[in-house]
DNA sequence: AGCTGCTCCTGGTCGC
DNA sequence: TGCGACCAGGAGCAGC
């Protein structure tokens, strides 16, 4: 699935193939994909170039001319690709955008969860997931005494409040369990229960490891490509995620698999201890 | 206001 | 072998 490493990783890809393409045409195959009615999508993108790509958190932000910027959220399995017209067009493309030198930028989503949606430039904060967004993990913008207060706000588990991108942008599954294990904090751990200490501590290691799976081009698990085909490396690098039974890299005791808020979650019982309520 | 649970989807896996 | 049941999960939203 697509987290922050992963996404920023599209978006160079996307920088490198697309920019100074003009808008031609465009096909919509699965209309729930975008958001605006397909009229006004249509209308608004025909004739115009891509001028830039961004991102915030794990949204990609394609720019056009004329103030007009695509907001485009992968979810789970959402990917772009740039082809040629003449390349077959697979029953997973959802949205087609024809370039007017022959190219086609695909956008492909084997579970439809992905959206995109047509805003004028600089109305960002209108659209519901980017109003709310919490900081980028950086140094220069994640606060470590809001991300503190933010945590002694809540009594739930940690692992929750960490995918939730309002309290930080980014993390997604992998990236959670990976932090936590780095952290050695149990992801059940009621947030208002953490110390200064832990919280330093969990802040720093979600920079390091974010930075660290970027420049490792993301984590490649089941079938992600950036949009340039290539495959990440950083699946490489885990600790946890996805090695229930494996010794923990640190005191060698089995990893297990548990459901924390409905989601699969990797932790070592030994190094990762639950605290309890006071 | 904080939190939980539901929804969207399809491919893969498991049990019979 | 075939088929149905179930699971995976990001984020927006309803409802308590």
């Amino acid at each position: 699935m697509p987290e922050l490493p992963e996404v920023e990783n599209v978006r160079r890809g996307l920088a490198e193939l697309v920019i100074g393409k003009t808008v031609k045409d465009i096909q919509i195959l699965w209309s729930k994909i975008v958001v605006n009615p397909d009229e006004v999508f249509l209308d608004g993108l025909v004739d115009r170039q891509i001028i830039g790509v961004d991102r915030r958190g794990k949204y990609l932000l394609i720019r056009f001319d004329h103030d007009l910027t695509v907001v485009s959220h992968l979810r789970m399995e959402g990917k772009y690709e740039v082809d040629d017209q003449s390349a077959p067009v697979t029953k997973h493309t959802h949205v087609i955008f024809e370039m007017t030198d022959g190219t086609q930028l695909r956008y492909l989503d084997t579970r439809k969860f992905g959206r995109m949606q047509l805003i004028e430039t600089g109305q960002e904060m209108t659209v519901a997931g980017l109003k709310t967004l919490g900081p980028e993990p950086t140094p220069a913008t994640f606060d470590v005494h809001q991300f503190y207060q933010a945590l002694q706000k809540h009594h739930k588990a940690i692992k929750p409040l960490l995918l939730d991108q309002k309290v930080v942008s980014g993390l997604g599954n992998i990236y959670v369990d990976e932090t936590l294990w780095l952290s050695q904090i149990h992801p059940e751990t009621p947030a208002d229960l953490l110390t200064q200490a832990e919280v330093q501590k969990l802040h720093d290691d979600i920079i390091t490891e974010l930075q660290l799976a970027i420049n490792s081009g993301g984590t490649t698990v089941n079938t992600f490509l950036n949009a340039t085909g290539h495959a990440g490396a950083f699946q490489e690098m885990l600790h946890v995620y996805g090695k229930k039974g494996e010794p923990c890299e640190r005191c060698q005791t089995p990893i297990e698999k548990i459901k924390v808020a409905q989601r699969g979650t990797h932790f070592c019982p030994h190094c990762q201890i639950r605290k309890e309520a006071r």
